[in-house]
RNA sequence: GGGCCCAUAGCUCAGCUUGGUUAGAGCGCUUCCCUGAUAAGGAAGAGGUCGAUGGUUCAAGUCCAUCUGGGCCCA
């Protein structure tokens, strides 16, 4: 059995069917369920962790169209963006833009464009293997002129609105892109790095304090050594207690909350007494510090007017000195503070990210190399107070790990903050899974909203639509054709990216200027967040069919968007339509390898998706993400885990399958021979119908929710009942071609099919074509063109009376099993005490006495106290309700009761009455406040489990004994008939031979079962040598020969 | 420093919303059974202080608080 094999046939025949088309087609017109597909970075080649997400857009699309929506399932690539640029750098081998400047940003975009290409290949390859329906030739490119033109006319609204603005702040940057960066691009690169922290003396000046003490200094302590260049200023926290410490010779100003952790505590943790090394001298509060000046630490560059101490809030005492070193340019906190006191704002490092040039010490070297060059020269100049590693996470460049910078730019921003109280509107409305991210994750991020920092200096990605002429005067265009109009050229053809769109000017509409184009690109994240109207081409195309698909039901992505996608796709509605784009939104949680680390190229655990799906088969790994654990949490993902999946359930399932075409086949049967209605078929058959529609109801009320871990456990249940228990007990059924049988089996596998068909979509189609297609040639020519199962038939008392069936029975193989009595050697009788037992249909006590092969199930008569013992237990869930506190007491003095006596009362008059000391009320006991257990006081074979027991008589008479030795012999001839390689049809004739009385016996009393049970039209006694096929009693067990041949 | 999630059998995970006295499944392990789906199937057994502590309650894996460890996200 090769599932990846059967399903690249599956393939090849939605290919030459058009079936996804046809599903598509066939459902037009009907309601619609909008769903919208986030569009996979085409940077890279696809890993397994994508098949994940795209699963769960394929099961509910699927889900829906069977319940009779029209899902338009359109795909999209996001093309834009430095991960696009980096790949084609590198590729290059460029260093840096200068590189790209030099080679042409028109020949450089060219190459973004083919890579794209390149990459999409890949995704569309992994999309079609894994049956991942999405409509692919519709599907939306970012970098297309429509989309683009489509994203401009939205920057245009908000420009409008006056939300798109211009602005100076410190923001971070990469060096090495040299371009900033959004807060959701900053999300993404968090990396636990070493940094060397510092704690450094600045030297106090102020004739005030510096006269009181000698060698008095500020302790300044901070992680980015490189800033110190740029010292401007010393911030300190008004409402704090700082102190002067004197310490070796040398007095410190610091927090007084930090003295001790910077000088130790009085008492060392040796014991040793740190408070003769340092003494506190006097304290003050922090305003007093105002204004204090102080000695830099490096004079390399010009910064007029200024070291001095300044105040400002946001200081803590919680680490360092409680004085924190500013450096405007390079920290938002630093440039607001600084600003307050008009200090000047100079930055000495160039955009490349290394210091000027013309710096001393430090000239040319890139920002972060400087922190040793700038440790090592403090310490020679003995201002180094203690230098140690500090292990933090700093934010790098979510591409190109290159550590960022602060940096204070202008830049282009969308002022999100104004609209915050919107988006957290929409943000209620939305139906989150897992519920938790709405309050957590996402809400934290929405109340900390800061404005959209939009703009990218680089080159391929969707052009920033403004143009300025000298006197600042800005003009948005929202199209090619409204540019061309202001140009008064025609250029409908345009590539509208740079360096095409860069050559465009237009006379400023406000004065005698000529306007240019603004250098910038935008974030290749409102591309993305903009898909749910630029993949229309709206407004200028699709008008009426937008407005039908907005918002979506329903997006789903990993975890790590919602800051990114999620984010900007709300924003962006909120923006332009005044209302979220989506209503419900899945939250994948992360894969991981087998050993719970993340896969990454560099651990070298990554698992090849497409060479997974071929080996265990896409359903598999499918199964395994819609179904295998929860899919909010992070997962681990290996062979073992996926190789489970394909034995337990998909095996199981198709094993039945072939089951039941194996004896449609050789019955023959075919569904147009109809069967008996269904109240003449046994109880088996009633049974599985009622579970089968069960079944269809639950899995759709999960998929309702989004559940998909329930239904396939509820799908996985199912099989099992199906697989282990109604076959098993129906087997015989099916050699004789029971048309019953065969029809219930037929329609409960039709029903699962259906429910498992969104899940796993390959097995199912193989199964609909081949055994229900081809004889039933009036059905839909795919599952996936077929509708869900209408649900009906569901009996309730049928299902608990089969479940209390099963409970004994598992009862019974207990009792045998401690035994040590075969299950093949029959059994007189069993007594079986159950809630429920005694109104079982016989058909079905039957079927367990069969299974169990005892003669008769009796039900244990209480009465016979003789027989039986009985042991009781309170019921505390019953007893609690009315009792509350005093519920020990009660359940004390039933527990003290005669069982016998008191089970024997109640079930007489219903109710005891007892008066119970410390108790206030009389209590009045019932049945159903005890757990009652009989159990036979004779010498049975005994199994009990929650109240419920069963007892075997292991008594084997003279018959039970021929009967089991006639099991033991049918046993050894079906052997023998499969050793001698008969079809299971073939009809044989038997000799025998023996000196065993006991065998002679049972042929002549079972003779005439024993050669219906092995199709044996003769079965006769010979005196010597058997003939045929020889079943010798040397090898049996059975001391008697055999012959078996085929007539 | 803040937020969120997780911690249950050797392993992978259910159960917790709605508290009830014997905590489940699958895999793995041991023993046995069955065999006309058969390189399948079934049963039994071993294996758990439900991360720790405290609280609420007649009763806590389940509710609350604190802590520890792990993960993710943010500063």
């Amino acid at each position: 059995m090769d599932l990846g094999d059967l399903e690249h046939q599956v393939l090849a025949l939605w290919e030459t069917e058009g079936t996804f088309a046809a599903s598509m087609a066939q459902s037009q017109g009907r309601p619609a369920w909008t769903f919208y597909e986030g569009p996979p970075t085409a940077n890279g080649a696809p890993g397994t962790h994508h098949i994940e997400a795209r699963a769960f857009k394929d099961i509910f699309p699927r889900y829906r169209t069977m319940k009779g929506y029209h899902v338009v399932r359109q795909a999209g690539w996001d093309c834009h963006g430095l991960p696009v640029e980096l790949a084609v750098e590198k590729e290059l081998g460029f260093s840096g833009k200068q590189d790209i400047e030099k080679y042409g940003v028109g020949k450089f975009n060219a190459k973004c464009r083919e890579s794209v290409m390149r990459h999409v290949d890949a995704f569309a390859d992994l999309t079609t293997r894994m049956g991942y329906w999405v409509d692919m030739d519709s599907a939306y490119w970012t970098m297309d002129t429509n989309y683009i033109q489509s994203v401009w006319w939205s920057l245009k609204q908000i420009f409008n609105a006056g939300l798109l603005v211009q602005d100076h702040r410190v923001s971070p940057y990469c060096p090495r892109c040299g371009t900033g960066l959004s807060d959701h691009e900053l999300a993404q690169g968090y990396e636990d790095v070493v940094d060397p922290s510092v704690y450094v003396r600045f030297p106090v000046t102020a004739e005030t304090l510096a006269s009181k003490y000698s060698h008095l200094s500020l302790l300044v302590w901070t992680t980015t050594p490189w800033t110190l260049v740029s010292n401007t200023a010393i911030a300190v926290k008004p409402s704090a207690t700082y102190c002067v410490v004197s310490h070796e010779g040398q007095h410190y100003v610091v927090a007084q909350d930090l003295v001790e952790d910077l000088f130790g505590a009085p008492i060392g943790a040796d014991g040793e007494d740190n408070i003769t090394r340092y003494q506190i001298m006097e304290t003050f509060s922090g305003v007093e510090l105002e204004r204090v000046g102080y000695q830099r630490p490096f004079d390399l560059i010009d910064i007029p007017q200024s070291h001095f101490v300044i105040l400002a809030d946001y200081v803590t005492t919680d680490d360092g000195t409680g004085l924190v070193h500013q450096a405007p340019a390079f920290g938002a906190d630093d440039l607001i503070s600084c600003r307050a006191y008009g200090l000047p704002v100079v930055n000495p490092i160039a955009p490349d990210g290394t210091f000027m040039p013309d710096t001393p010490l430090v000239g040319g070297q890139f920002f972060k190399k400087a922190d040793t060059t700038l440790t090592d020269d403090l310490r020679t100049r003995g201002l180094l107070f203690r230098e140690k590693p500090y292990e933090h996470s700093y934010p790098h460049c979510w591409r190109c790990h290159t550590p960022l910078i602060y940096y204070a730019q202008p830049s282009w921003y969308i002022k999100t903050t104004t609209i915050k109280d919107r988006l957290m509107t929409e943000n209620e409305k939305t139906h989150w899974y897992p519920e938790t991210i709405k309050w957590g994750r996402y809400g934290d991020w929405l109340t900390n909203n800061v404005d959209w920092a939009l703009s990218r200096n680089r080159y391929w990605g969707t052009p920033l639509p403004i143009w300025r002429c000298e006197n600042e005067h800005l003009t948005v265009v929202e199209s090619l054709a409204e540019l061309g109009e202001l140009a008064g050229q025609k250029i409908d053809d345009l590539d509208p990216h740079r360096p095409f769109i860069d050559d465009i000017t237009i006379p400023c509409p406000q004065c005698e200027y000529t306007a240019n184009r603004v250098p910038e690109v935008i974030d290749c994240w409102y591309d993305s967040g903009a898909m749910p109207f630029a993949s229309q081409w709206y407004p200028r195309h699709n008008f009426d069919e937008f407005l039908t698909q907005y918002p979506a039901d329903f997006v789903c992505e990993a975890i790590d968007q919602t800051r990114g996608w999620f984010y900007t796709l709300m924003a962006i509605g909120t923006l332009v339509f005044d209302e979220s784009s989506y209503k419900s939104v899945v939250c994948l949680g992360h894969i991981l390898d087998e050993d719970g680390r993340k896969m990454s190229k560099h651990l070298g655990n990554v698992l090849e998706p497409i060479s997974l799906m071929d080996q265990h088969g896409a359903d598999a790994v499918r199964w395994f993400m819609l179904a295998s654990g929860s899919p909010w949490q992070s997962r681990r993902v290996g062979h073992t885990a996926i190789a489970d999946i394909v034995r337990k359930n998909l095996l199981t399932y198709w094993n039945t399958v072939s089951f039941l075409s194996l004896y449609a086949r050789s019955a023959p049967w075919t569904p147009a021979e109809g069967a008996p209605p269904l109240e003449q078929r046994p109880i088996m058959d009633r049974w599985l119908l009622t579970q089968a529609h069960s079944l269809s109801s639950q899995v759709d009320a999960a998929l309702e929710d989004f559940d998909t871990q329930l239904g396939g456990r509820l799908i996985t249940e199912f099989i099992d009942d199906l697989s282990n228990w109604y076959v098993r007990r129906t087997r015989r059924r099916f050699w004789d071609g029971d048309p019953a049988a065969l029809s219930t089996l037929h329609e409960a596998i039709h029903i699962v099919t259906l429910c498992m068909a969104p899940y796993t979509p390959f097995i199912t189609e193989r199964v609909w074509q081949d055994l229900f297609r081809e004889t039933q040639p009036q059905l839909p020519p795919s599952v996936h063109l077929a509708s869900w199962p209408e649900e009906s038939l569901v009996d309730a008392q049928l299902q608990e009376q089969m479940a209390l069936a099963r409970r004994v029975t598992e009862l019974g193989r207990s009792a045998r099993a401690t035994s040590s009595v075969k299950t093949r050697q029959p059994l007189g009788r069993a007594l079986i005490s159950a809630r429920g037992w005694s109104g079982l249909p016989a058909d079905l006590v039957a079927e367990v006495a069969e299974e169990l092969n005892v003669g008769e199930l009796l039900t244990l008569d209480v009465s016979d106290s003789a027989l039986v013992s009985i042991s009781i237990k309170p019921n505390f869930r019953s007893l609690g309700a009315r009792f509350g506190k005093q519920t020990p007491l009660v359940a004390a003095h039933i527990a003290m009761q005669d069982a016998t006596e008191l089970v024997n009362m109640l079930r007489t008059a219903g109710t005891v009455v007892y008066e119970i000391e410390w108790v206030d009320e009389t209590v009045t006991i019932e049945l159903a406040d005890l757990v009652i257990t009989e159990t036979p006081i004779q010498g049975w074979a005994v199994a009990a489990d929650a109240g419920e027991s069963f007892a075997l008589d292991l008594e084997i008479t003279h018959d039970l004994a021929l009967a089991g030795m006639a099991r033991d012999i049918v046993r050894a001839l079906q052997e023998g008939r499969k050793n001698a390689g008969l079809q299971i049809s073939d009809r044989v004739s038997v000799t025998w031979s023996s000196d065993n009385a006991h065998i002679a016996e049972t042929i002549s009393t079972h003779g005439v079962e024993i050669a219906h049970e092995v199709l044996a039209l003769a079965l006769s006694q010979v005196i010597g040598p058997v003939t045929g096929f020889p079943v010798l009693g040397s090898e049996s067990e059975i001391e008697a020969n055999f012959g078996i041949e085929k007539v």
